[in-house]
DNA sequence: AGCTGCCGTGACCATGTGGTCACGAGAGAT
DNA sequence: ATCTCTCGTGACCACATGGTCACGGCAGCT
């Protein structure tokens, strides 16, 4: 989408451009962010914008693109763990999600704040994308999961359901806000999540198997 | 805070007028709501808009007066349930506020999307006036809070996050999408609803408690 | 009929928006 | 030195916004 001119500028420019973008969108979502406040960031002059773009809509779009492809980036499907539980995934997912939120803040953000306009043309796109990408991490998951571990009458997907309602609850609540710049004490905070997450998900899983897994 | 002009105005009137803005605001939020589209939906001229109210946030803090009064009005601290189990409590207070959603769509949207607006000035207030409504409905409930039920380790505290989280989010997954008007067959889907509810309620008693409830 | 006072009107204002375009700076070629 | 061509500039445009105000209609009084 974004004109040649633009992407034979050196990456720095490019950066700042798509970074000032970025917080832009983030901070005011689609319709009140300002292609002036912009410029002024990204300390490049208005015209020039409109001629590495289309405009305000096709920079936005290119600005999706970047985001999406560094989620789908945290989610590599090489490295999907193995595992003897689903849970143990799920964990994972959970923690991947976590560790994006916390090492590209700035996406995180914006794609916050895109699911937060679901009237906007690009929520459906990019929500499905998101989706796809955990699907897409999770197909080995699909086959494998183990049947009659569940109390009769559930589903893994009713399972799935209440484990993505508490994490997104928990991801809300314990980094609602992040500084643009990744904390110092980053692996500590990390390992507070993550033993804060087992309490919860420990909490489903014996709600849903027939016999409680030992501890 | 509208003038005394506007709280003479027949009360049909009145209704057009909060009703509109109701809309408007709840499907563009704050800044992209226009009061252009609003004197035109409430059939009034633009003048006389604002002699009714002093400016745009005025009308908008009004309308916020309505809608938290509503709400309000859907938890009557009289008949606060009586219960022997805090998760009929749990229980109860989701299903009025699914009952609320469905009763009071226009309002509800407006609400939710007030929480979608962080940065406005009046999301802390709206934020402490639902959470408020809520806990007052449960003043008795948090002295009686059994003990030794729960297993070792939890507190009610994370019980009552998770079931929060789960309640959003199914409120979110079944009743996105609702009509202007009340469905005709409300109680059948309210129905459908309560039993699902039950099943995802169930989940969280089962995994917090150290004994299985009898069912 | 004439006067008064209030309510409602919509053209109008300043401001900020997304987007344009005539201009100029400067590098390379001759 | 001159020409050319590309890239970047910021004053500028039409438009929509929240908000104003001189005007007119009209009910009630004399």
């Amino acid at each position: 989408m974004p004109s040649p001119q633009f992407l034979n500028l050196p990456m720095e420019k490019q950066g700042q451009i798509v970074q000032a973008s970025l917080r832009e969108f983030a901070e005011n979502g689609y319709d009140r962010a300002s292609t002036n406040r912009i410029v002024e960031q990204a300390r490049i002059s208005k015209g020039v914008l409109f001629k590495y773009f289309e405009d305000k809509e096709s920079l936005f779009l290119y600005v999706v693109e970047i985001a999406l492809k560094a989620y789908v980036n945290a989610f590599p499907a090489e490295d999907a763990p193995s595992f003897d539980d689903p849970f143990h995934w799920l964990k994972e997912v959970t923690m991947r999600k976590i560790r994006f939120s916390q090492e590209h803040p700035l996406i995180y953000r914006f794609l916050v704040r895109i699911a937060k306009e679901p009237e906007h043309p690009v929520y459906a796109k990019v929500m499905d994308a998101i989706t796809a990408t955990t699907q897409q991490y999770m197909a080995q998951v699909a086959a494998l999961l183990p049947p009659g571990k569940l109390r009769d009458g559930l589903r893994w997907e009713q399972v799935f359901f209440i484990v993505e309602c508490m994490t997104r609850g928990f991801r809300e609540a314990y980094i609602s806000q992040i500084p643009d710049a990744v904390d110092e004490n980053f692996e500590a905070s990390f390992q507070r999540l993550h033993d804060e997450l087992d309490v919860y998900l420990d909490i489903i899983k014996r709600g849903v198997y027939k016999e409680v897994h030992q501890q």
